[in-house]
DNA sequence: GTAAGCTAACTAACAAGTTAGACAGCTCCT
DNA sequence: AGGAGCTGTCTAACTTGTTAGTTAGCTTAC
């Protein structure tokens, strides 16, 4: 492993970082163990990544830019955008662990970075409702809140959807439905799919 | 501190616990912090409680309890009833980010109480809405995660609703019946509240 | 020969769990 | 009455294993 290629160790640590961090949360997790997994020495990290805490923003902010580039946002289709939510949700169930672990463990963490995306995904609202006709009974700062809630329920950092009804994890295609019709049901946007 | 008494020395520990846990989770929690906070010595701790898994796991039960305890069901008044949820935990972050981290860090835990309470109120939802007329749209297992979901996505513990816009949490009277509304409009019941 | 990439071995602090025993109040024997 | 002995409650100090972070130096390519 002396073939020095410094930037595939370091996504190769970032990777096994991930699957730690996701695992265990940052207090939870254990250097040695991100070291082994990434297949390298402990001391990398802290040349690549100044510390533990570091390497898990470091961890998180990746993962997170994923998600914004990954998931479009369609302010005319909020029922597709549920579904579409859902899907990835459902598909990444380590990077929806590691956000739940972010919330509950840092005190503050991505805070620009969300919040830019929040007020552009609500300005988009906004401009979509005022282009088609009367005011929809909810603001869109709760319409959002409300989607990201139902489109996550079930993902495997919800205390409600696969822990408590494992049956329906098991029938994504149902949920995935349904989650667009409930959505559809409170926005009052007519369904788009088939 | 002398005065042997053990009931209340535990339930200072209990107390202290809960916090412990409730701030930083298991693998985050220090047990000196614990009985520094409860005023008594860390090995009560391992006299009353095993381990500190045991520790958690009490408060977790004991907690659990009082949600089942205190949250009444009405499968046929779910806007009544997801503004009840709601307001349970706007009045408990504490305890939903104690939920939140035992999803996360325990594998398996509490199932039996919570699958049991889960059947309850799945059948109770079925015989009122048979007792009701045509089927609705959506199933009651589905229907009692979203309640849940959209209930608490503006709680302490929910990686969506406080932490993106809090403003609206700094008002939980709209929000109350934003959700009651929003829950109304899923199960296609009237609005019960004035 | 030198520098980037890497490793083995180390350290200092910390944290869960344990041990040995102090101290107060009680009972029971005489 | 009064002390021996027991029990329940509690504490200070210790042990033992673990953990984040460091140091000193090896190896390979150019």
């Amino acid at each position: 492993m002396a073939t020095g290629n410094a930037e595939a160790t370091k996504a190769r640590i970032l990777e096994a970082a991930r699957d730690e961090f996701s695992a265990h949360g940052i207090a939870g997790a254990r250097v040695d163990r991100i070291a082994k997994a990434a297949g390298c020495n402990k001391n990398l990290l802290y040349i690549y990544f100044q510390s533990k805490e570091t390497l898990f923003a470091t961890v998180l902010e990746q993962n997170l830019r994923r998600v914004y580039d990954e998931l479009r946002f369609t302010p005319d289709d909020l029922p597709g955008y549920a579904a579409r939510v859902f899907d990835f949700a459902m598909a990444e169930p380590g990077l929806m662990r590691l956000m739940a672990w972010a919330g509950l463990e840092q005190e503050t963490g991505e805070v620009a970075l969300r919040h830019a995306a929040q007020s552009a995904k609500v300005s988009a609202m906004e401009a979509a409702r005022d282009a088609d006709g009367p005011a929809a009974r909810f603001a869109p700062e709760f319409l959002l809140t409300a989607i990201l809630a139902l489109a996550t329920a079930w993902s495997a950092a919800s205390p409600f959807g696969p822990r408590l009804s494992p049956g329906l994890a098991a029938a994504p295609d149902t949920l995935r439905t349904q989650i667009a019709d409930a959505v559809a049901a409170i926005t009052g946007a007519p369904r788009t799919g088939p």
